[in-house]
DNA sequence: CGCCAGGTTAGAG
DNA sequence: CTCTAACATGGC
């Protein structure tokens, strides 16, 4: 079965591939030839659908931009179709209109320029937040590709998978699974101890609920922000990271991120980083768009 | 080899 | 409250 789902004008599907291309250790989707496939559980049903740029203009039967979504290895009911409508929209967060933003840095000078280069380019979420968080803390203090490296085989050892012509399909590990890990099994993935501590604290936190998804998202950004912060190892990096990537709130943003800082020194041509209340005083004026200004600028770094 | 990496915490001052 | 050392090892 596929269906195919509307995109606004400011929508750019290959920038957005890319980014879901950086590390060729992501077991989370694969990709090839401009089209993505991840595998969903839909209640105990493993669900894997493809994804691909929906472009045909001389057809009135779909819009001229869009997503044509291909379900791969079942049949979707109306209730399971709309709910992996509404997945892949939050994926894309095609819900945002990027009009008033693009309008508010056309000028701007660490912006300007990106934002007319990457037209279109949006934040690809991380619709579990448990998976979010967790993500966050092996990104800490490491360089990406290594933090890709723990995150395979984190993914490979402890998350389950499903096969399909010949291709495993992972899963992020479970909270429930998690929680139950000690420093005996994630050292040997090379964790360091902090890292180890952090992610099966967290894995507890959300299997005995005292950190749920659905608690969170009622919450305002500062609560949800202040909830978070609670849990050893998560910081204002980690928990903004993680607020912007899961429920996409536009004003979240890490502002310790040494990506941030070296993009800004970078585009400026200057040797010294800003510093973090540099970079706050900075983004005073994306007000309401931090969270995109955050991701414009990590585009702008090398490779 | 040396410096840096999508930070956080605990403890000192 | 602010500042600093420790964490811990890969990538380049």
């Amino acid at each position: 079965m596929d269906f195919v789902i509307a995109a606004p004008s400011e929508f750019n599907f290959e920038l957005c591939l890319g980014f879901l291309q950086r590390s060729p250790r992501e077991l989370l989707h694969r990709w090839n030839d401009g089209r993505v496939r991840k595998l969903l559980q839909i209640g105990d049903r493993p669900v894997l659908f493809e994804l691909q740029e929906a472009t045909d203009s001389r057809s009135t039967t779909f819009p001229e931009k869009g997503i044509r979504v291909r379900v791969l290895n079942t049949t979707l009911d109306e209730d399971e179709r709309a709910w992996l409508e509404r997945y892949v929209r939050a994926w894309f967060d095609l819900d945002t209109d990027l009009k008033p933003f693009y309008a508010k840095v056309s000028n701007d000078k660490l912006l300007g320029d990106l934002v007319t280069r990457y037209h279109g380019y949006r934040i690809i979420g991380q619709p579990d937040l448990f998976e979010s968080l967790v993500w966050a803390v092996l990104g800490q203090q490491i360089n990406l590709a290594f933090a890709y490296t723990l995150k395979q085989r984190f993914v490979e050892r402890f998350g389950t998978s499903f096969e399909f012509e010949g291709h495993p399909y992972y899963a992020f590990p479970l909270p429930g699974a998690v929680a139950q890990l000690s420093d005996a099994d994630l050292l040997p993935l090379q964790f360091s101890r902090q890292k180890s501590l952090y992610t099966v604290t967290i894995g507890k936190a959300f299997a005995t609920q005292a950190i749920t998804q659905e608690s969170l998202s009622a919450m305002t950004l500062a609560q949800a922000k202040d909830t978070l912060m609670q849990i050893k190892g998560i910081g204002n990096w980690t928990a903004n990271y993680a607020l912007m990537k899961t429920f996409r709130y536009k004003d979240a943003f890490p502002a310790e991120d040494v990506g941030i800082h070296n993009a800004i020194r970078l585009i400026r041509n200057t040797k010294q980083k800003p510093t973090v209340d540099e970079v706050r005083r900075l983004f005073k004026k994306y007000k309401g768009w931090e969270a995109y200004a955050t991701l414009y600028l990590w585009r702008s770094l090398p490779s």
